[in-house]
DNA sequence: ATAACTCTGTACCTTTCGGTACAGCGAGTC
DNA sequence: GACTCGCTGTACCGAAAGGTACAGAGTTAT
């Protein structure tokens, strides 16, 4: 009973690559390459292909999001929650190193394959964060403004981050955010 | 004489199939229907291929944003350049239903080959702004800052108005920046 | 020991990729 | 009318793309 076992530890591997070459740019010579497998177990594990590969890799990226990230949001204190998601994401993304691969997805014209999954996740994630500073004391109107806002500014710092080559960029980013977030607004 | 007439028409054209499906997606076949040219005309146009079609691209891109917005920035009067800034940018990048091509590209596994144009184009844009709001009396230090937050913070609008199909996202964002700069900070 | 099942390598398929070669068209020039 | 010269369509190329077929290795259960 391996199998499943297996295809998990792929799946991380192959999220690497579509990071790092969109899902146009990942061949599946790459990711033979990179994975070690063969087209044989590849084609075993996932039988619909790269289509497949994506999608496999878009819900790990969403399921490791909603755990550590989204559901302590919701469910959590607060303060605690956002603490621990300045923490994580600095950490997933490797300081800036690492780039979103759903906004690498949207911004290709991959988009409209994988539409649902990639909406969902940003706004999953614009949700749970208003969510959080409205239970923290927050007026929901700027509850919600602030969530995209910080959303977005990390979306762009890794944009940035890459483009430069300059990871501070990241740094600078996700600090500015971070104070933005603890003083609620004067409104 | 109307080679470099018609070559300068081709390349908006060009651009719009690049922004659209990446660097690795606009196959040729995508690129000649879009035009309405053969491969006759595109590599008379462009020896160089694919490879040269995105660097005239990146060019035209870059071109224009020097022209309209960094100049200014550097060169005119502030308040009025950043008015024109954000005039030019809700214009040009039709209030988040276009993709920024530069920001498309770092993404991609195609930034390496584009390094120093993509780069390029951030870092001037960020010094331009930073300029402008130095000379309309910033302190230094919080010019820098505030302009990398606004050309993040746009790069990251559009990634999130892209994926989740909602343009507002982007007007909106555009106005957080906007009223950002009006207010010089307290230090 | 054998049967069943999971996994893998190899060979092969069609389509599309980026790119090349080139003959010819049409609008000017002399 | 002949001659350029800028442009274009067509046919073609080898390589790589994504995908399939399948025999067999390795393990596990009986």
């Amino acid at each position: 009973m391996r199998t499943l076992n297996e295809r998990a530890d792929v799946i991380p591997v192959i999220a690497e690559v579509f990071r790092e070459y969109g899902f146009e740019g990942a061949s599946l010579s790459r990711i033979t390459e990179t994975t070690g497998l063969g087209k044989g177990s590849l084609y075993h594990f996932f039988p619909g292909g790269k289509d497949e590969m994506a999608r496999a890799v878009l819900a790990h990226v969403d399921g490791w999001f909603e755990r550590e990230i989204y559901a302590p949001l919701r469910d959590d204190v607060p303060d605690a929650a956002i603490v621990r998601m300045w923490r994580g994401v600095d950490n997933y993304f490797r300081s800036g190193r690492r780039v979103c691969l759903v906004g690498a997805f949207a911004l290709d014209g991959t988009r409209d394959r994988f539409a649902a999954a990639i909406a969902s996740y940003f706004t999953r994630w614009i949700a749970a964060l208003r969510d959080a500073l409205v239970r923290g004391g927050w007026p929901p109107a700027a509850a919600a403004d602030s969530a995209e806002e910080v959303v977005l500014g990390i979306q762009g710092a890794l944009v940035l981050a890459r483009a430069t080559a300059d990871t501070a960029v990241f740094g600078r980013a996700l600090a500015r955010l971070q104070t933005r977030l603890r003083e609620p607004p004067v409104m």
